[in-house]
DNA sequence: TGGCTTTCCAAAAACGTTTTTGGAAATACT
DNA sequence: AGTATTTCCAAAAACGTTTTTGGAAAGCCA
């Protein structure tokens, strides 16, 4: 018999002001027919008692974990790791100004997305989930649109149907593209992320409508695709820079790639910005301490999980009948990685 | 009468499979008085089913939430995010092995972390709780050994008496000061992180050691208290260097404030690493790209983090009678700011 | 075959809330 | 004064599991 664990329940509380236990739930769940007077005297002594509702009482009871999932997809490098902590700090800000936790969970690897899914929807431990890195075609979309289980990505899916918040990512490669072809770069490349990817998708459209709004030719040589992980941009602008005709100036899909494409230049005993440009995207820490300090395009991500957390909110409370789909833009962030073509 | 919510209980899957809720229970629970073939239909059906046991009403009887919180404290700066990051992913993937869930909640103003904390344990809303920046009366750790609730700390506090995983931040100080005295350095001046928590002393004593061990006197002057911003570390070496006596090498309590003093540095006209040294502490990916990069301390953080975790669930298992006090060292990363003293 | 284990399983209690139901007391209206 | 309305509150049901309790069926030994 060890149910002294200390704990005090609100058949206590009640016992304590000589109620009964279902006026001091309602009175604290602010119902309306408590007087005023029995109100006060109810909230003073939880206040004083230290007593607050056993959560997966209430969960059980009112249906509402008032929790929401963030599922972190790996891989995150350590570069990138400020972009998701960024994120995550909005998104717990909405949740927290409303009374939700956060609960974080990382798939590592592709295969466990699904699985966390599945786990966290068929236990009812949260009520939405948020997640990010969306493809075209996503099967965690189309999963959680089917049992209409309350969700939001920040990215987009071929299929717009459902909540979102996305960068437009095909804005930035148009706006890196058309910058350095009026700085007088004919041959540029595009360093891109996995085409796997929905923002890749976006980034590569930008870079072509930009090229054809510029009246330079597409080469496919200068396309090249890389991975997330760290060095995936070295190799992919050795490549680059050992063909016949080099690019002079080089949009990257982000700042991880964009790093390593600087250090295939340097090794080259080039200079990024000299011989050949470099823009990025996302402004992570080191784009600014790179040397030069890289040309990027910025947002704040604070602001955009914030709207991200209020999207899923808005879900839950039911307010919206239509989905709601937000594209922002980045900000261009010149540095020193952006000049004129050489000669 | 919204029952249909479609969720698959455990009375429908026993219904299903032609036994006793309380046989399936037991099968899925891994009691021992089932027969195997019923064990094996049992978790077959549950397997095709999308069964899984709804998570509050688990907990509400078991007592047991498979939860356990990380409070992330404020602030946390932009830079040194990965530092957190890196410790999460560690502790998840150790909850992760043992079929626990991470909870993430963030404390923005040291007075939240008391709140977050009472909320936390008051709700019975997970079974431990993980945090870091202790200091060396520690109010947290107090109330939790106060009432017995597991938890586990990165760093110490004054009373060792209690789970904790902490880098050696004496030694660290102590190494730093000692290398650059052996590199004919005079005038080594320390920029600290906040007084407010216990590594900044344990940094301290071990600058302190070094100093009396090398016979070099120690100037009150020469040791500063940064804050943990930004842009702190820059303002204090600016101090320092206006002294009429310049200091030739600092060590700082960690990198944000050692990228900042290096601007201080540029700032004046002179090289970090050659009019004055300079050594970090903790590796964040702006380190190795600061101009010259910077020497510093890293260590596997997903591993102390991956550590953090078996601690807390070892206390849950109930294993260790003694509470676990590790310390970890971390280790001399030599780049371009170490460097012989000037003449 | 009769008693004793062992192996299996069903019914019911319990976890701590919220919500529903129904009714008593106090107030307002004719 | 009698009825209708408002204001308040207590008892009990419900949420979906796990655990306890008790007992039936099957196997074993003499």
């Amino acid at each position: 018999m060890k149910r002294g664990t200390g704990r005090l329940g609100i058949k206590e509380l009640a016992r304590h002001l000589n109620l009964s236990v279902s006026t001091v739930s309602r009175a604290l769940n602010g119902y309306d027919d408590v007087r005023r007077e029995t109100r006060r005297r109810v909230e003073q002594a939880a206040q004083d008692l230290g007593y607050s509702p056993h959560h997966a009482a209430a969960t059980l009871r009112g249906q509402s974990t008032q929790t929401v999932t963030f599922m972190l997809s790996s891989p995150w490098t350590k570069f990138a790791d400020p972009f998701f902590l960024g994120l995550l700090d909005g998104v717990e800000m909405a949740l927290q100004a409303n009374g939700f936790d956060l609960q974080v969970v990382m798939a590592r690897g592709h295969e466990r997305e699904m699985d966390i899914i599945l786990r966290t929807v068929e236990r009812r431990r949260s009520d939405a989930i948020i997640f990010a890195r969306t493809r075209p075609e996503d099967e965690r979309v189309e999963y959680l649109k089917r049992i209409s289980f309350p969700f939001a990505t920040l990215g987009r899916c071929n299929d717009p149907d459902f909540d979102w918040v996305d960068l437009d990512h095909s804005q930035t490669a148009w706006e890196a593209t058309t910058r350095l072809a009026s700085l007088g770069h004919q041959r540029i490349a595009l360093l891109n992320t996995p085409m796997r990817y929905s923002y890749s998708h976006h980034a590569l459209s930008g870079y072509r409508q930009a090229l054809k709004e510029c009246e330079l030719p597409e080469h496919e040589s200068l396309i090249q695709e890389c991975t997330l992980a760290q060095g995936s941009g070295m190799g992919a602008m050795k490549q680059l820079l050992a063909q016949s005709q080099r690019p002079s100036a080089v949009v990257c899909g982000n700042d991880v790639i964009a790093v390593g494409a600087m250090d295939a230049i340097r090794r080259l005993g080039l200079t990024p910005g000299v011989e050949v440009s470099v823009i990025g995207c996302d402004d992570i820490p080191v784009a600014s301490y790179s040397s030069p300090p890289l040309t990027t395009f910025g947002i704040d991500l604070e602001s955009v999980g914030l709207t991200l957390g209020r999207v899923v909110l808005d879900r839950l409370n039911g307010k919206p009948r239509a989905p709601q789909n937000i594209l922002q833009n980045m900000e261009l962030i010149s540095r020193g990685t952006d000049r004129p073509a050489p000669r």
